[in-house]
DNA sequence: ATAGAGTGTTAAGTCAGACTTATGCAAGGC
DNA sequence: GCCTTGCATAAGTCTGACTTAACACTCTAT
């Protein structure tokens, strides 16, 4: 991997980094999507610089990087005020991971897993279009394994198989947008793994749809492969379901 | 509005705000996407200092800001890189619009045309299970009125009319990562417009879509609601595709 | 000749003080 | 009660100093 490459984990909070400027980020970051910091309240350079010990342009570079997520907004004899939930950029790496780690996991995860219903099949069936051959084959032995590791109950190489899975997919779709979800896919599958929300043994046709879906891909039939992913998703889409039922939908209309 | 939401437009450059760090994030943003700085490219802050004749930290804090969208990553001793186009964030709203008014504009146009054929069919869908009485009727005014702009040929009139008209779309999905699609969504309409791509006179076919998505949401049909949007979409796709296969397509394999 | 260790230089990161500027809010006048 | 004005407040910007991470080069041992 170049170096250019490697340096794009230098983000604030990307790589675990210690540096003050990510941490801050950090620890704003995640009071504001868990609710400790809730919308309407003002912070105040000086107050921060105080609270978190660290001198003012710490302070200032963090509240930047905040601000461009849509978080915070700064205004001259104000102060910088927490913004309303609405108005985060629901799409910035860092702010799907805070809510996945916070209060606002339920609302990020359906929002996430009703992108998935839309995009998933979609990429599908461009990757039928698209993907070069040896990129389908390594698809299909993929979903093979997946199969074996399905069958054994090794949730763990199951889980990371599925990740990779369909992250190849994601690519082989040949739409950058569509690329970049894979991380955020990657974080709602693991984040469902580590609650406990996949079955034990995944069900032999969730296993099954994959293949369908590799193998239609390697054919070139789009539209099948589309129909397949289709069948993942609405699987999944029933195996998650309870969690946001279960609770107020912030996001449904009253 | 409240002052909550009022003070999101102070994002840099996102109300054409004349501080020097919002000005300094869209010279710098643009030079990126434009190329004109390419990947690869190292630049030193006290350069940055010199040449755009601020202080220091207006160039770190404006470099913070970059490095979040994943433009450019700093490293001690090394200088801050200009990276790859692969790994910028692709729905940072600021990625979006400065290569949608430079070079990368073809590429990012036929991203989000590819995303939106993937979205608004679901987003149509989840309308039709979960708009309120008072926004499907809405809507269908909308369809009407878009109806009566087309036919007269008011373009502008129609524009203004479609950009809402898929705006209330997104909204009445439900699903934030829908909904906060519209900004690019309605810029790459505006830039549809702006480059005469659009036909001068609707199809009545194409205005007839409309009115069946809106009908079709009003009813709760959101079968009907999702195979009419995804009318227009391929219709969309059908109008624009040759801007792209018109040139070598950088994220198709080769 | 090559690999590893050590060191120095380089650039970013952090700190602190000073000054500027935008603007919100309160007071006073009409 | 409303409008204007002035002041205080907080962010924005500038500058100098210092720290620190780490890259690159040199030297030594094998």
């Amino acid at each position: 991997m170049s170096m250019i490459c490697d340096m794009a984990t230098s983000r604030p909070g990307a790589d675990g980094s210690t540096g003050l400027h990510a941490r801050l980020v950090e620890t704003l970051g995640m009071a504001i999507c868990g609710g400790e910091l809730p919308p309407g309240r003002v912070l105040f350079i000086d107050e921060l610089v105080s609270r978190h010990a660290v001198s003012r342009s710490v302070v200032r570079e963090a509240l930047r990087v905040l601000a461009s997520m849509g978080l915070v907004a700064s205004r001259r004899r104000v102060g910088t005020q927490v913004l309303d939930a609405s108005l985060w950029n629901v799409y910035d790496p860092l702010v799907i991971r805070w809510r996945l780690a916070t209060g606002g996991r339920i609302a990020q995860l359906r929002s996430i897993t009703e992108l998935r219903t839309a995009v998933e099949p979609q990429a599908a069936r461009l990757a039928a279009a698209r993907v070069r051959p040896i990129d389908a084959s390594e698809l299909v032995t993929l979903a093979g394994r997946l199969w074996a590791a399905g069958q054994d109950g090794r949730m763990d190489d199951f889980l990371a198989l599925d990740i990779e899975f369909h992250h190849r997919v994601l690519t082989a779709s040949g739409n950058e947008m569509f690329e970049h979800l894979h991380q955020p896919i990657a974080e709602v599958l693991s984040g469902r793994h580590a609650y406990g929300l996949m079955p034990s043994h995944p069900h032999v046709d969730a296993l099954q749809m994959h293949a369908d879906v590799a193998s239609s891909i390697q054919r070139g039939d789009g539209e099948r492969a589309h129909d397949a992913m289709v069948a993942i998703m609405n699987r999944t889409m029933d195996e998650t379901r309870h969690l946001w039922d279960m609770q107020s939908q912030s996001t449904t209309p009253a």
